[in-house]
DNA sequence: GTCTTATGTATCATAAATGAATCAACAAAC
DNA sequence: GTTTGTTGATTCATTTATGATACATAAGAC
């Protein structure tokens, strides 16, 4: 992330990142791909997909998501259909929530 | 994602990452957080969780994360404990695996 | 054992992600 | 109605993610 990288991660966030590198290894392997043959099916570089294994932070997200889904390796815990169902039903929500959030400052789940 | 970005992303990557953005604005509505707030929290732009509400693709993994850990967002559906949890064990996993590939080409689900 | 090949790591050039700033549009509160 | 302030969008400079390459190491097949 561009600019003076001085800001840390959550250990949650940490975790979660090492934990979807893991899974797609594990992936992997059980798909019998070498990293170059995954890489180039995704259509990203063996050093990037090395990094996204490893769980760096720094990996774009379009990135990580498509070796997932080539892979099979559900987001969400939801299949191709649900998936969009799912979004077209969040999207709809969407719709119906304010434009605009007034005041600010609110407790939120600092607890994790 | 550097590079003459050609490539395009499966529809189920980009569901995800839509639905993932869809799920971070409802949160931060409902925590009452202005989108200023919250990018400030995380340490970083507003600029950049515009970007990630809408979905893109380009946007680093740990800043999307990041957000979402912060809105209490559950990533593989697991809390902070059972996250832990989950990585030890997948790590544990890790080290059974074969170091490396051989052949390559093999079926990979394809049917998503 | 040898041979072959996948992986880990490092470096570098370059394309792209990010932050900052600006402005218009619009929604909420009054 | 007016006012205040959040959001959407754009542009630009800067920092960084990515791809390419090279190399050492190690693991699998024989």
């Amino acid at each position: 992330m561009p600019k003076s990288s001085t800001h840390a991660y959550s250990r949650y966030s940490l975790d979660a990142l090492e934990l979807m590198g893991n899974l797609i290894r594990e992936s992997r392997v059980a798909a019998n791909l070498t990293a170059e043959a995954l890489a180039q099916r995704a259509g990203i570089s063996r050093s990037l997909l090395h990094r996204i294994e490893k769980g760096d932070a720094g990996c774009t997200i379009g990135a990580v998501f498509e070796i997932a889904a080539i892979l099979g390796i559900q987001l969400f815990d939801l299949d191709a259909k649900n998936l969009a169902m799912r979004l077209s039903y969040s999207t709809e929500k969407q719709a119906l929530l304010p434009k605009a959030v007034r005041s600010s400052k609110k407790v939120v789940k600092d607890d994790f």
